[in-house]
DNA sequence: GTTAGCATGTAAGGAGTTACATGATTTT
DNA sequence: AAAATCATGTAACTCCTTACATGCTAAC
């Protein structure tokens, strides 16, 4: 059960579980690594931090302020303990509906390398149905309210509806990839992309 | 100077100089129309018509329960004020860095008829710039950190890179269409990219 | 000597969600 | 009789941002 509030929590034990690092050092592989459009604030990440200390997930310890390159200030590394890996665990194993959502669905697929393929096929098939559920949605409305007067309201609309089309074009590749890649002669999923995304 | 919050409130103020609408509606407008992946909730969207109210920016009064389709219980249906009319035409005459953030773009766009060319021209360059800025961000990101050895956390950054490449290609086809409606023939910004950049 | 980047943190507040509370009417 | 849809609202809570506070080192 993934509330919203667990995905800043996952990304950083995902990149702690890669190599230790610093506050100042994880906050900008979380915006660069996960393509997160909106700098994520240092009032969210060292709070956050914290409370993953008090938690047991995460243990601290100050290095010495190696003179190399930038004005270094002694720093205080993170590294992941054996029961943040055992969390980190726990919270990939979630192939439920919140694995799908907006805001967790990145992340998820950013640590993907961690999951099986099961678990991986789950979580593409899901987030294309949701986004399918939504194009119906939008398309319904479309019809119903025949208020297409303004042509930005509905340019606006047209490129919306474009825009999910094309990300469910894109899983549907990701999926033919997985399956590809697990049935290296696949007979049932060999219709052309196949495996063209898959890198 | 459009804060975060204010964007709820050009929505509800630009639907409502469209025609009057009860809460439900509304909701559903701001859903559909602007193309909103979450579903505004209702605890988000009485509350902020009850401040509108007491701003003295829409007015309320009780409709008959007309015994169309649908169960329909005593409605509340707002309609614009002056005052509300006025506070739309200020919010939509702000045309600075706040009107092409990512939250309110959308909503200043699908209101776009309601203000002049030389307006739009601004925010739609703003934004294209924004975007690009944002492009060129994410790859210096991509060379400087060399850690590419996850094919899926690379294969999310290529997606995210190319879904904004798209987006500014969207930007830059809405401002050349902005140009032509302008001046049919124009000639003065039919060299490329002249003025491309000027934000 | 001042600006820029490195580095860590706290306090206050904003914007929205979820869950709760209520109840009418129409369709199945 | 139950389920679905219409319709309005409140309270508690969550997550995040902004602004503030501090101070180092390197380059200009």
């Amino acid at each position: 059960m993934a509330r919203r509030g667990e995905t800043l929590e996952l990304a950083v034990l995902g990149l702690l579980h890669e190599s230790p690092m610093h506050g100042y050092e994880l906050r900008k592989q979380v915006n660069g690594v996960l393509g997160w459009s909106r700098l994520l604030s240092y009032g969210s990440l060292y709070p956050a931090l914290k409370k993953m200390l008090r938690a047991g997930w995460i243990a601290e310890h100050v290095a010495a302020p190696e003179p190399g390159a930038g004005g270094r200030r002694q720093r205080i590394v993170y590294e992941l303990t054996p029961a943040g890996d055992a969390e980190f665990q726990r919270l990939m194993a979630d192939v439920g509906p919140s694995a799908w959502e907006d805001d967790t669905f990145d992340v998820r697929f950013a640590f993907f390398s961690r999951t099986d393929m099961e678990a991986r096929l789950r979580i593409l098939e899901g987030r294309r149905s949701r986004l399918q559920e939504r194009l119906e949605r939008v398309q319904r409305q479309l019809e119903r309210t025949q208020r297409q007067v303004d042509r930005y309201a509905t340019e606006l609309q047209r490129h919306g509806v474009e825009s999910v089309e094309r990300e469910v074009r894109w899983l549907s590749e990701l999926i033919n990839a997985e399956r590809g890649d697990g049935r290296p002669t696949g007979p049932g999923a060999a219709s052309g992309s196949q495996d063209v995304q898959h890198q």
